[in-house]
Formats: structure tokens, C-alpha cells, sequence
DNA sequence: TCAATAGTGTCTGTCAGACACTATGTT
DNA sequence: AACATAGTGTCTGACAGACACTATTGA
């Protein structure tokens, strides 16, 4: 062969004549309902691994995504109706074996929305719903999908510790309690209410827009809050719990 | 179309009819050498981007790698000769863009290695060198290189505030003085002499060598440390140096 | 008045920052 | 002795944990 310039090059690649692996995105949809965390999971209509679990996902639509975030997006979108959530990389899983269909690689996602929204929108869709997290123990998941499962469960606890997370699953306004039982249910242990709210309120990461009992509550009515703009990238240089992060 | 058993659909199966992208493993290659922070480049050899700079790395070989850690790990032993370094997926990044190819996903990864053992090796891999971080303002990076540097120079830096990832860089045996250097160069910033000893020691992470000058020292000799076994995965509540984590 | 929830006062312990100091080697 | 580097003593401030306390609502 002769030298070839750069555009030669490229008008002659063949990227079909290369084997390479097979390439989805997947997303961990967590959100919390009834006090418990729930993650969204869907039924595949298809082989393989027809009529199980998985997390909703699929391929990169070449002509249509500009890159991988939005191909995660487009699925979250098309299953929950939501657009704007928290969305985050978690980890790239690729081996010989996830996939019997080949050498496969996924890039799981993890997103974090508030329930009341999508819950009209998820009465329609027949092929997912939503799971508490223990409920999935006994429960056969497609693929390699329960490790991604705790894999974005490990990530959500950890960066609860030292971010505010949590704040993308409450609707709007919140209280303090709400928000301390947010942090409490991600973490997966409780945390001491004063520690609790020094923290946030000395943080400024809040706006009080007023005192209310949120629905359905008792008690002496509470402040509520919305998250200060910006307030989404906060980081404390200190861990919540004990210690333990990943 | 019938209905298909999983083991029809499978044998059906033909990867080739579905457009998707490529597939790479990129490695962030860093080191400690002269007081400074370096990353290791390959010139390219080939198109696209003949002659640029680029980080190690490459596709996929489907019959020998099980996973994708293992792809990252032979490019690294190809380069360096390095076997069992630090080695940690930092992120995926995919788009239309990147490659004048096609659709195109990399997965990055990061490894730390101590300078010595690999300058003999070195010698002898003419398209490839370590870099000042520096020096590499006004070289042109092939593909989104120089983003992914960045990308893997932040985590780094992160990392090191909250974890001892800076051991890996060092040759054993080395001293507190030389650990702190390194934490210094990865953070980018200076930590005060007393309260590093202070977190290091008191974290249990070290044994004790013996004392000595380390080659080309001056002054009272140092206490000489290894790592204890296990340190390698201790993590702080507490964040180093002001604050800003990633 | 009681149950239920919101919110505070305050002590303690841990640990990073600052910085002045002492110790031990070489030339 | 002068230097260079290793290593310490000790005060301070920030902040999480613990926990008892007070405040405000509805039934």
C-alpha cells in the first residue's frame, strides 16, 4: 500500500471490516416512594433473555445521539417522561461473557428523579415499573444487570456522604425532615437531626420559601426549601456516618 | 417471523447487521520523575492524526482480552512493561465526533507506576515518552486526547485528597518526606509538614523499614517506609487541603 | 392535654492548619 | 559551626456525634 494521506485514509476505512464489541448504554432509575428507595426496571419483550428484568437501556442510535449521555437520556425520557433529571455516569462494565450474543459492553448510567411526576406517565407503560430494592433479591435479572444494580446503589451511597444527592428525589418544596429521610434512605443508616441540619443549613445550600405541613403530615408545621442555585455540586470535605465510602 | 427459542435467536444472531460504534481503551500512564508530574504519550503511526501524540491504547482484542481492565492492562504492559500497577477505570466518553471515523466510544483508564523500574524498558520503546503535564499546553493531542489527560488529571487529583493513592507512584522503601512530595505534585498544591505525618501516621498505613538517606539525600536521615498491607484501599472522612473535591 | 413532629443548646471528641521548635545527619 | 533535612509540641478552629431540651401544630 502505498502512503495515504489523512482523507484517503478515511474515505477508504471500512469500520464494518473490524470486529469489535457490541456497545449499549443502561440506566439505574432510582427514586423514593413510600420510604423506600425503588429503582425502575423494565421487561424485555425480546431474546434474549425474553420476559426478564433489566435496567432500561439499549444502543446508541448513531444518527440520532450526540453522544453517550444523550443515548441515556433518550431512554430515561422514554420510559419515565422525565428530562432534566440528575444523570451520572457510573461505571463501563466489558467482557467476554455479560452478553451471550458476544463480547459486550455497557455503560450504566444512574439518574435520580423525584416520584410523584412520572407516576401518572408510568401507568402507561405497561413494561415497567418501578421495584424497592429488596424486592429484588429473588427477582432474576437480565444480563449482568443485578451487579450493575449495586453497582449505581454503591455509587448512590457514596456520593450521598459527601454531596447532596438526595436533593433530586424530593419534589419541591421540602422540608428538612424530608430531606433528612432522603439522605437516611440513600445511606442505608440514620443520622443524628442536629448533626443533620447544621450541616445543610450552615452549607447555605437551601432557600426557605415558606412554613408548611407537607401533604398528609401531623405535627408543628415545617420550614420549607428549595435548593439554592447551584447548591447541586456542593461538596463537604467531610464524610456523613462513621466513615465508609467506597 | 416464528416465535424463536433464545438458542435459535442466538444462532441467528449476525453483530455485523447492526451499525455501532467503535470501541477503544485509552490509558492515562503517570509517573513521578525530576519533581514533576508525567504522563506517558505514543506518537501515532498511523491514520488518523499520523505523528500526533496520543495516549496508549487501542481496540478490543476480542480472543485474548476478558474484559475491558484487561485491554488497558496490556496496552500498559506493551508500553511500560509494567504488570500489576494502580489501574482505575476513570470514564467513558462517546460521541460523533471524536474520531474523523465514526461514532466513537473510549473508555479511559488511569495507572500509576514508579518511575525507575521502567526508564531501562523505556529506552527501548522509541515512539513512546514520558511528558512533563506541563509541556503539553502547546502539543497537539490526537482525537479529544488532551481532554481525556484532563479527565484523569482531575481524578487524580481528587483521589489523592481523600485516599493514599500517591504510594503507588513511589519506590519502596521511601520516607514521609518523599510520600508528601508525591501527595504535593498529584494534589498541586503544598500540605503542611505536621499535619500530613500526622494523618498518615496515625492511619496505621505504613510499616516501619528502618532508617536511611534516600540515593542522593542530604541532611538527618528518614524513617523508611512500605505500605502496610491493605493500605492501599484506606479512605479519609476528612478531605485534604481546603476543600474542592471533583 | 396529649401525640406528633419541628427545631435548639450545648458538651464532647476528632482532626486539619499553623508555626515555632528540637534532633541528627553531612561537609 | 553551618547547612539541610527529619521530626515534634501545642494551640486553634471547624465540625460531627450525642442527647436533652423547647416549640408549635392538630385532635
Amino acid at each position: 500500500m502505498t502512503i495515504q494521506t489523512e482523507q484517503e485514509y478515511l474515505a477508504a476505512y471500512r469500520p464494518e471490516h473490524y470486529p469489535r464489541p457490541l456497545f449499549s448504554v443502561d440506566v439505574a432509575i432510582f427514586t423514593l416512594h413510600d420510604g423506600v428507595l425503588k429503582i425502575l426496571l423494565v421487561q424485555r419483550a425480546e431474546h434474549p433473555f425474553v420476559n426478564h428484568w433489566a435496567l432500561p437501556g439499549g444502543y446508541v442510535d448513531l444518527s440520532a445521539d450526540a453522544d453517550i449521555a444523550a443515548t441515556a437520556r433518550r431512554k430515561l425520557l422514554a420510559k419515565t417522561g422525565v428530562n432534566a433529571p440528575l444523570l451520572e455516569q457510573v461505571e463501563t462494565v466489558g467482557n467476554a461473557t455479560r452478553d451471550p450474543r458476544g463480547w459486550s459492553v455497557t455503560t450504566l448510567y444512574m439518574a435520580l428523579i423525584p416520584y410523584a411526576p412520572t407516576t401518572e406517565f408510568m401507568e402507561s407503560v405497561v413494561d415497567a415499573r418501578w421495584w424497592a430494592l429488596d424486592e429484588l433479591e429473588n427477582l432474576a435479572l437480565a444480563f449482568d444487570h443485578r451487579e450493575l444494580v449495586e453497582l449505581a446503589r454503591a455509587r448512590l451511597k457514596n456520593k450521598t456522604a459527601y454531596t447532596v444527592l438526595p436533593l433530586h428525589v424530593l419534589q419541591q418544596p421540602f422540608s428538612l425532615s424530608q430531606l433528612q429521610q432522603a439522605f437516611e434512605l440513600l445511606l442505608g443508616s440514620e443520622l443524628e437531626k442536629k448533626s443533620f441540619r447544621r450541616r445543610i443549613l450552615n452549607a447555605d445550600l437551601l432557600q426557605e420559601v415558606g412554613i408548611g405541613i407537607p401533604a398528609g403530615g401531623k405535627g408543628r408545621p415545617a420550614a420549607l426549601y428549595v435548593p439554592a442555585p447551584g447548591s447541586e455540586q456542593h461538596l463537604f470535605v467531610r464524610v456523613f456516618g462513621e466513615s465508609g465510602v467506597e
